[in-house]
DNA sequence: ATTATATATGAAAATATGCTCATATGTTTA
DNA sequence: TAAACATATGAGCATATTTTCATATATAAT
Protein backbone atom coordinates (compact mmCIF):
# COMPACT_ATOMS: atom_id res chain seq x y z
CA UNK A 1 0.00 0.00 0.00
CA UNK A 2 1.67 3.08 -1.32
CA UNK A 3 1.60 6.03 0.40
CA UNK A 4 1.50 8.65 -2.72
CA UNK A 5 2.19 8.34 -6.19
CA UNK A 6 4.74 7.09 -7.31
CA UNK A 7 5.31 8.91 -10.18
CA UNK A 8 4.89 12.49 -9.18
CA UNK A 9 3.49 13.79 -5.66
CA UNK A 10 3.66 17.06 -6.11
CA UNK A 11 0.84 19.27 -6.17
CA UNK A 12 -0.20 20.56 -9.46
CA UNK A 13 -1.63 24.22 -9.46
CA UNK A 14 -2.65 24.90 -12.87
CA UNK A 15 -3.12 21.40 -14.81
CA UNK A 16 -3.68 23.46 -18.45
CA UNK A 17 -0.40 25.14 -18.37
CA UNK A 18 1.15 22.21 -16.96
CA UNK A 19 -0.32 19.92 -20.25
CA UNK A 20 0.31 22.86 -22.73
CA UNK A 21 4.08 22.50 -21.53
CA UNK A 22 4.22 19.19 -21.79
CA UNK A 23 2.57 19.93 -25.74
CA UNK A 24 4.86 22.69 -26.77
CA UNK A 25 8.41 20.79 -24.95
CA UNK A 26 11.12 20.01 -27.19
CA UNK A 27 12.56 16.05 -27.36
CA UNK A 28 14.95 15.30 -24.80
CA UNK A 29 17.63 14.89 -27.30
CA UNK A 30 16.99 18.41 -28.86
CA UNK A 31 16.88 19.76 -25.32
CA UNK A 32 20.32 17.81 -24.59
CA UNK A 33 21.50 18.67 -27.61
CA UNK A 34 20.65 22.79 -27.38
CA UNK A 35 22.48 22.54 -23.59
CA UNK A 36 25.32 21.32 -24.98
CA UNK A 37 25.63 23.59 -28.06
CA UNK A 38 24.97 26.27 -25.13
CA UNK A 39 27.81 24.93 -22.69
CA UNK A 40 30.79 26.01 -25.64
CA UNK A 41 29.37 29.42 -25.04
CA UNK A 42 29.19 29.08 -21.08
CA UNK A 43 33.14 29.26 -20.13
CA UNK A 44 34.93 32.58 -20.28
CA UNK A 45 37.98 30.78 -22.10
CA UNK A 46 35.77 29.37 -25.08
CA UNK A 47 34.16 32.20 -25.37
CA UNK A 48 37.29 34.09 -25.78
CA UNK A 49 38.19 31.46 -28.34
CA UNK A 50 34.77 31.88 -30.10
CA UNK A 51 34.83 35.96 -30.44
CA UNK A 52 38.77 35.63 -31.60
CA UNK A 53 37.65 33.11 -35.10
CA UNK A 54 35.18 35.47 -35.77
CA UNK A 55 37.49 38.13 -36.92
CA UNK A 56 39.82 35.20 -38.43
CA UNK A 57 41.50 31.91 -38.48
CA UNK A 58 44.31 31.18 -35.81
CA UNK A 59 46.54 28.36 -34.77
CA UNK A 60 46.72 26.47 -30.95
CA UNK A 61 49.41 28.78 -29.97
CA UNK A 62 48.13 32.54 -31.29
CA UNK A 63 45.33 31.53 -29.25
CA UNK A 64 47.45 30.36 -26.06
CA UNK A 65 49.63 33.77 -26.67
CA UNK A 66 46.16 35.75 -26.54
CA UNK A 67 44.17 34.15 -24.03
CA UNK A 68 47.22 34.21 -21.71
CA UNK A 69 46.66 30.41 -20.75
CA UNK A 70 48.52 26.83 -21.77
CA UNK A 71 48.24 25.23 -25.01
CA UNK A 72 47.29 22.51 -23.52
CA UNK A 73 44.29 24.03 -22.08
CA UNK A 74 43.38 25.28 -25.60
CA UNK A 75 43.78 22.55 -27.33
CA UNK A 76 41.66 20.37 -24.56
CA UNK A 77 38.68 23.89 -25.66
CA UNK A 78 39.00 23.21 -28.98
CA UNK A 79 38.35 19.67 -29.02
CA UNK A 80 35.01 20.05 -27.47
CA UNK A 81 34.50 22.97 -29.67
CA UNK A 82 35.30 20.67 -32.00
CA UNK A 83 33.01 17.83 -30.76
CA UNK A 84 30.43 20.52 -30.77
CA UNK A 85 30.74 21.03 -34.30
CA UNK A 86 31.46 24.85 -33.21
CA UNK A 87 35.01 24.95 -34.99
CA UNK A 88 37.00 23.12 -37.74
CA UNK A 89 40.43 23.26 -38.56
CA UNK A 90 42.49 22.94 -41.28
CA UNK A 91 46.22 21.70 -41.42
CA UNK A 92 49.32 23.48 -42.93
CA UNK A 93 52.35 21.96 -42.58
CA UNK A 94 52.58 21.44 -38.63
CA UNK A 95 50.05 24.10 -37.78
CA UNK A 96 46.16 23.73 -37.32
CA UNK A 97 44.36 26.28 -38.20
CA UNK A 98 40.66 26.57 -36.11
CA UNK A 99 37.86 28.80 -37.65
CA UNK A 100 33.95 28.93 -36.87
CA UNK A 101 32.10 26.37 -38.19
CA UNK A 102 29.09 28.31 -39.07
CA UNK A 103 27.46 32.01 -38.56
CA UNK A 104 24.88 30.98 -36.41
CA UNK A 105 27.80 30.47 -34.11
CA UNK A 106 28.61 34.49 -34.12
CA UNK A 107 25.11 35.53 -34.14
CA UNK A 108 24.20 33.57 -31.19
CA UNK A 109 27.15 35.12 -29.29
CA UNK A 110 26.07 38.77 -31.13
CA UNK A 111 22.72 38.69 -30.00
CA UNK A 112 23.31 37.59 -26.28
CA UNK A 113 25.90 40.44 -26.29
CA UNK A 114 22.81 42.52 -27.21
CA UNK A 115 21.16 41.58 -24.22
CA UNK A 116 23.53 42.16 -21.35
CA UNK A 117 24.51 45.00 -22.54
CA UNK A 118 21.06 46.71 -22.69
CA UNK B 1 68.06 34.95 -12.06
CA UNK B 2 64.42 33.68 -14.02
CA UNK B 3 64.58 31.14 -16.80
CA UNK B 4 61.53 32.74 -18.95
CA UNK B 5 59.53 35.31 -18.89
CA UNK B 6 57.56 35.70 -16.23
CA UNK B 7 54.66 36.60 -18.22
CA UNK B 8 53.97 34.15 -21.77
CA UNK B 9 56.67 32.35 -23.18
CA UNK B 10 54.24 31.13 -25.20
CA UNK B 11 55.89 31.31 -28.79
CA UNK B 12 53.45 33.37 -31.33
CA UNK B 13 53.51 32.05 -34.50
CA UNK B 14 51.42 35.14 -36.25
CA UNK B 15 51.97 38.67 -33.90
CA UNK B 16 49.44 40.39 -36.23
CA UNK B 17 46.66 37.87 -35.58
CA UNK B 18 47.10 37.84 -31.80
CA UNK B 19 46.68 41.93 -31.92
CA UNK B 20 44.03 41.78 -33.80
CA UNK B 21 42.55 39.51 -31.38
CA UNK B 22 43.34 41.74 -28.71
CA UNK B 23 42.02 44.91 -29.98
CA UNK B 24 38.80 43.50 -30.92
CA UNK B 25 38.46 41.83 -27.52
CA UNK B 26 35.75 42.48 -25.11
CA UNK B 27 36.51 43.66 -21.46
CA UNK B 28 36.82 40.59 -18.79
CA UNK B 29 33.92 42.01 -17.15
CA UNK B 30 31.37 41.85 -20.65
CA UNK B 31 33.11 38.00 -21.17
CA UNK B 32 32.29 37.28 -17.81
CA UNK B 33 28.71 38.74 -18.18
CA UNK B 34 28.13 36.82 -21.14
CA UNK B 35 29.26 33.44 -20.04
CA UNK B 36 27.19 33.72 -17.12
CA UNK B 37 24.15 34.64 -19.26
CA UNK B 38 25.50 31.44 -21.50
CA UNK B 39 25.10 29.36 -18.49
CA UNK B 40 21.78 29.87 -18.03
CA UNK B 41 21.08 28.11 -20.97
CA UNK B 42 23.27 25.59 -20.56
CA UNK B 43 21.41 22.90 -18.86
CA UNK B 44 18.80 20.92 -19.77
CA UNK B 45 16.48 21.85 -16.42
CA UNK B 46 17.09 25.33 -16.87
CA UNK B 47 16.35 25.23 -20.80
CA UNK B 48 13.40 23.47 -20.12
CA UNK B 49 11.95 26.24 -17.52
CA UNK B 50 13.16 28.44 -20.21
CA UNK B 51 11.37 27.06 -22.92
CA UNK B 52 7.87 26.61 -20.38
CA UNK B 53 8.07 30.05 -19.58
CA UNK B 54 8.43 31.40 -23.23
CA UNK B 55 4.51 30.22 -23.42
CA UNK B 56 2.93 31.52 -20.22
CA UNK B 57 3.74 32.42 -16.57
CA UNK B 58 3.96 29.26 -14.15
CA UNK B 59 4.68 28.88 -10.91
CA UNK B 60 7.24 26.55 -9.48
CA UNK B 61 4.76 23.80 -8.33
CA UNK B 62 3.88 23.84 -12.27
CA UNK B 63 7.10 23.76 -12.91
CA UNK B 64 8.44 21.41 -10.86
CA UNK B 65 5.52 18.97 -12.17
CA UNK B 66 6.38 19.50 -15.69
CA UNK B 67 10.01 18.68 -15.35
CA UNK B 68 9.44 16.08 -12.84
CA UNK B 69 11.95 17.22 -10.62
CA UNK B 70 11.54 18.43 -6.85
CA UNK B 71 10.18 21.58 -5.40
CA UNK B 72 13.62 22.69 -4.61
CA UNK B 73 15.28 22.21 -7.28
CA UNK B 74 13.59 23.99 -9.13
CA UNK B 75 13.23 26.71 -7.07
CA UNK B 76 17.29 26.76 -6.72
CA UNK B 77 17.46 26.66 -10.61
CA UNK B 78 15.06 29.90 -10.46
CA UNK B 79 17.13 31.95 -8.16
CA UNK B 80 20.37 31.45 -10.79
CA UNK B 81 17.70 32.83 -13.57
CA UNK B 82 16.57 35.53 -11.54
CA UNK B 83 20.18 36.70 -10.58
CA UNK B 84 21.00 36.60 -14.09
CA UNK B 85 18.25 38.82 -14.71
CA UNK B 86 16.48 36.09 -17.67
CA UNK B 87 13.03 35.57 -15.07
CA UNK B 88 11.25 37.61 -12.88
CA UNK B 89 8.39 36.95 -10.81
CA UNK B 90 5.25 37.67 -9.40
CA UNK B 91 3.52 37.20 -6.33
CA UNK B 92 -0.48 36.78 -6.40
CA UNK B 93 -1.09 35.10 -2.34
CA UNK B 94 1.36 32.69 -1.92
CA UNK B 95 2.17 32.06 -5.34
CA UNK B 96 4.68 33.89 -7.16
CA UNK B 97 4.26 33.60 -11.02
CA UNK B 98 7.77 33.71 -12.71
CA UNK B 99 8.16 34.61 -16.38
CA UNK B 100 10.73 35.62 -18.74
CA UNK B 101 12.62 39.06 -18.27
CA UNK B 102 13.03 39.71 -21.93
CA UNK B 103 12.42 38.95 -25.16
CA UNK B 104 16.52 38.13 -26.17
CA UNK B 105 15.88 35.21 -24.17
CA UNK B 106 13.67 33.41 -26.44
CA UNK B 107 15.09 34.93 -29.63
CA UNK B 108 18.58 33.17 -28.54
CA UNK B 109 16.96 30.36 -27.59
CA UNK B 110 15.14 30.25 -31.08
CA UNK B 111 18.23 30.90 -32.68
CA UNK B 112 20.27 28.04 -31.54
CA UNK B 113 17.25 25.85 -32.12
CA UNK B 114 17.86 26.75 -35.72
CA UNK B 115 21.69 26.00 -36.04
CA UNK B 116 21.17 22.55 -34.46
CA UNK B 117 18.33 21.50 -36.49
CA UNK B 118 20.42 21.84 -39.52
C1' DA C 1 67.43 8.72 -39.06
C1' DT C 2 67.37 12.24 -35.63
C1' DT C 3 65.78 16.33 -33.80
C1' DA C 4 62.61 20.11 -33.41
C1' DT C 5 58.06 22.01 -33.73
C1' DA C 6 52.91 22.15 -33.26
C1' DT C 7 49.32 19.99 -31.39
C1' DA C 8 46.72 16.11 -29.06
C1' DT C 9 45.55 13.38 -25.29
C1' DG C 10 45.08 10.57 -20.79
C1' DA C 11 45.17 10.88 -15.89
C1' DA C 12 44.81 13.37 -11.90
C1' DA C 13 44.06 17.55 -9.15
C1' DA C 14 41.30 21.62 -8.31
C1' DT C 15 37.08 23.64 -8.74
C1' DA C 16 32.26 24.22 -9.98
C1' DT C 17 27.61 22.53 -10.44
C1' DG C 18 23.08 20.36 -9.42
C1' DC C 19 20.50 17.94 -6.43
C1' DT C 20 18.63 16.45 -1.78
C1' DC C 21 17.43 17.16 2.82
C1' DA C 22 16.30 19.91 6.58
C1' DT C 23 14.80 24.19 7.87
C1' DA C 24 13.27 29.03 7.26
C1' DT C 25 10.22 32.71 5.36
C1' DG C 26 6.11 34.83 3.80
C1' DT C 27 1.08 34.45 2.96
C1' DT C 28 -3.48 32.71 3.75
C1' DT C 29 -7.04 30.38 6.35
C1' DA C 30 -9.20 28.44 10.50
C1' DT D 1 -2.73 32.84 17.24
C1' DA D 2 -2.02 28.51 15.08
C1' DA D 3 -1.88 25.60 11.24
C1' DA D 4 -1.37 24.97 6.33
C1' DC D 5 0.62 26.09 2.06
C1' DA D 6 4.01 27.91 -1.51
C1' DT D 7 8.43 28.96 -1.98
C1' DA D 8 13.34 30.03 -0.49
C1' DT D 9 17.66 28.85 1.24
C1' DG D 10 21.99 26.80 3.53
C1' DA D 11 24.79 22.72 3.99
C1' DG D 12 26.43 18.66 2.23
C1' DC D 13 27.02 15.07 -1.25
C1' DA D 14 27.69 13.34 -5.84
C1' DT D 15 29.03 14.37 -10.25
C1' DA D 16 30.98 17.17 -13.89
C1' DT D 17 34.16 20.47 -15.63
C1' DT D 18 38.65 22.78 -16.34
C1' DT D 19 43.14 22.90 -15.82
C1' DT D 20 47.91 20.92 -15.26
C1' DC D 21 51.41 17.62 -16.09
C1' DA D 22 53.47 14.09 -18.55
C1' DT D 23 53.57 11.83 -22.67
C1' DA D 24 52.20 10.81 -27.51
C1' DT D 25 51.59 11.89 -32.43
C1' DA D 26 52.23 14.19 -36.80
C1' DT D 27 54.90 17.05 -39.83
C1' DA D 28 59.20 19.46 -41.06
C1' DA D 29 64.02 20.36 -41.01
C1' DT D 30 68.80 18.81 -40.42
Amino acid sequence: MEKYDDRCQCRIIHEDRVGGARRKALRADEIEGLSQFFKAFADPTRLRIIRALEEEEMCVCDLAAFLEVSESAVSHQLRLLRQLKLVVNRRQGQVLYYRLADDHVSRVAELALEHIRE
